[in-house]
DNA sequence: AGGCGTCTGTAACCTATGTTACAGAAATCA
DNA sequence: TGATTTCTGTAACATAGGTTACAGACGCCT
């Protein structure tokens, strides 16, 4: 749980960075331009957002952040993939997302005056982060109407991806979860013979069950011929049971 | 499911307002004052969004909107009270939110470009709300940075609302959302002898779990000499129990 | 005061999912 | 290639909470 945090762009002005760090800076406004929040956002604003963040590096499984943990940031995922769980005090676990670079964290959160962490943050693979004091981006902000527009657009797509999830969990039982996950699925690869895009273990975590019950429902589909599975691959045999069983009954 | 809407301000300018309007049109405004989100916010404002909006009646007990549904729109909650509900096909329900006036709603959602209604709503009583279109809004929160700061910690707060409640009903057992509940009593009403601001039912609602069970949950806290139940009051014996196992095991 | 709707306690039974454990398969690494 | 780690299937058993049903208590209306 090693936090190596590191401000190497706490300098204004050019005349005492080297040419690695001017290298490194351009590398990471590259990436921010690959958000979908800063798509029309100028080269000039960038590198000013850039250069008021501070770095910090992780290697794979660590805690990045906690749940409830104050929250004056704003944190970019510049390199790697790290997830959002819940995790409570037995141990259970729901993971909320998966995200990979280049992806903004805590974004919706930021205007409250007690915000907090609504999730733990957790590497998967070794991550790069870009931290900035949220008051200097509230800044940036109100100067740009662009980059306002899209990150309020940011801020809403959060919160109905949140609900979306709160309702997937709370309200379908397993079955209806998986039937949902496959009719996504299918949907997506314009297919029904789909690949999984993840583990069994990691759509338990996303589900917010044990992997056995998840296997047993599997299993189950099977066993009717509702579905055929051979390794990552999932054969939708009958494709109108699994949409109908998503939404309905 | 009546739905008596009715565009009676749809006209700027006052030669046609009838001196009733007028006195309608101040009311609405003062409840609007009323409302953080409005608390600095010009008098002259308030009456342009209010006459830019419509105004819609219902009785108790009718669905005012539908989760999925698009929200092109502010709704203001003038009158009466409300909830926000997840419902299922199995017609199992949670309840998300119980809405007092005066109450913004679906304020977080506004900015998506696919903005949809997160939760059912429904009327408890008689109730009165204003319709705004978002479009018409979001115009008027760009002019006045007062009311964009206002609206944005509102969004922000919706945020975290909405990811604590999802945490208390996914990740928490029964009993320990009794115990939160009435952690949060007792934190409110600063004493160990609280009065429950909901019936069984409607608390069972919130849990998102059947009232049997729920009423399974107080009987055996009292059976174990943790609590003592007389009426709407709760008197709690042992506090140090119900807050530890409201946040630990 | 009587009547009606809502709230509450209670009980028997059911079911989905959790728990634990183990062994085989697949993927990754060295 | 073999060694390790991660993933997966499977099974026996435990348990929290759902389902249904009924009767008594409470509050409110007229």
């Amino acid at each position: 749980m090693k936090q190596e945090a590191c401000p190497i762009y706490g300098i204004r002005g050019g005349h005492d960075i080297t040419g690695e760090k001017i290298l490194r800076l351009e590398k990471f406004i590259e990436i921010l331009k690959d958000c979908d929040v800063f798509a029309d956002v100028s080269h000039d604003l960038l590198r000013d957002i850039v250069i008021s963040g501070r770095i910090e590096k992780y290697s794979s499984k660590e805690l990045v952040r906690r749940r409830g943990q104050n929250c004056d940031e704003l944190l970019f995922l510049l390199q790697g993939e790290a997830v959002g769980l819940f995790v409570n005090s037995e141990g259970q676990v729901l993971q909320i997302d998966h995200m990979v670079a280049p992806k903004l964290l805590a974004s919706a959160v930021i205007f409250s005056s007690e915000a907090k962490y609504p999730v733990d943050v957790e590497t998967i693979t070794e991550s790069v982060f870009l931290s900035i004091d949220k008051d200097t981006f509230i800044d940036f902000l109100m100067q740009d109407k662009d980059l306002l527009r899209n990150y309020l657009r940011h801020v809403s797509d959060a919160f109905l991806f949140i609900t979306d999830k709160f309702y997937e969990i709370s309200m379908k039982n397993l079955v209806q979860k998986v039937c949902s996950y496959l009719t996504k699925l299918s949907q997506e690869q314009k297919t029904v013979e789909v690949t999984m895009d993840m583990t069994k273990e990691e759509l338990a975590r996303e589900f917010g069950v044990t992997r056995p019950a998840l296997s047993r429902v599997f299993l189950e589909l099977e066993k009717l011929g509702i579905i055929q599975m051979k390794g990552k691959k999932v054969n939708i045999k009958n494709h109108r049971y699994i949409r109908d069983y998503a939404e309905f009954h």
